[in-house]
DNA sequence: AGCGGAACCTGTCGGC
DNA sequence: TGCCGACAGGTTCCGC
């Protein structure tokens, strides 16, 4: 489900909910999801800084450990102050003095990983799209060897961290380029429009707290408003609202691809 | 090394 | 109403 605008909104929607509070009592209902390491761990420690990297969260506390967390595609983090019943579907519960920070996920793919700091669950991670170091010259060298379409490509989280699926098409129809097209085909010129796309749209969607079709939720139960503003994500058969030709959908490494085959044709 | 496809899960929705 | 396949904001593993 979360991409890395949405991560991000949950990131600093968590800010003012948990940074600064202790860890009071702990609850792994579904113990499969805690990757790697005990929750027992972090237990009396505070929670000082909460960050994000591609896809993951990751809680810095004032103990041993650092906490991460993949949401995959279900997971949401909600939170209870009071003491109402949990909603269905909480696999992990993470409780303060003043509240319960609870981690729902219907479909259990999302995860959790009590860390000794600095080691990151990730193995390879691309550099972060507002990186200064990120250039159409580092793309162009990740991407040399690699026939794959760019869609797929750029949902490669060794390319640039954190792109997902909504994001992979609309960003692709903002830089007019062919999904279809093999990723060491894209020019250096080509490659800057994507670059410029990837971080004109993720700023955007940032702003507007990220995408809810369905299940993407803010810990206070609200969505993100950014599905106002896409363009060819699962708008199949609707009007192109540059060009008016019909919007296609096609699959991609199993995966949902949409664009417009009028103004993606290079 | 790079690629395609299966696997991991559960829920929902549309068609017959 | 009920069943069944398609599909879902992601990643990892396995064989070629």
């Amino acid at each position: 489900m979360p991409e890395l605008p949405e991560v991000e909104s949950v990131r600093r929607d968590l800010i003012t909910r948990v940074q600064g509070n202790k860890v009071t009592w702990v609850e792994p209902l579904l113990p499969r999801m805690v990757k790697c390491g005990t929750l027992d761990d972090i237990v009396g420690v505070e929670f000082t800084s909460i960050n994000r990297r591609g896809k993951f969260l990751f809680i810095d506390t004032s103990g041993e450990m650092t906490v991460y967390i993949h949401l995959r595609m279900s997971g949401t983090l909600v939170w209870r102050k009071g003491i109402e019943d949990n909603p269905s579907h909480i696999r992990i519960v993470i409780g303060f003095q003043n509240g319960r920070l609870l981690f729902r996920d219907p479909r259990t793919l999302g995860g959790i990983w009590i860390n000794r700091k600095g080691e990151h669950p990730w193995k390879k991670m691309g550099l972060e799209p507002f990186d200064d170091n990120l250039t159409p010259e580092v793309l162009q060298k990740l991407l040399v060897k690699r026939s794959i379409p760019i869609k797929t490509a750029l949902l490669d989280q060794g390319t640039i961290a954190g792109i997902g699926n909504i994001y992979a098409s609309e960003i692709l129809f903002d830089a007019k380029i062919d999904p279809r097209r093999p990723a060491n085909s894209i020019s250096n010129g080509e490659l800057l429009k994507v670059l410029n796309s990837t971080r004109t749209i993720l700023n955007a969607a940032i702003e507007a707290n990220g995408t809810t079709l369905k299940d993407f939720k803010l810990s206070n139960g609200r969505g993100g408003e950014f599905a106002n503003f896409l363009k060819v994500y699962a708008k199949k058969e609707e009007e192109c609202y540059i060009c008016k030709s019909k919007i296609e959908r096609i699959v991609q490494s199993q995966r949902s691809t949409f664009f417009c085959p009028s103004c993606q044709t290079n």
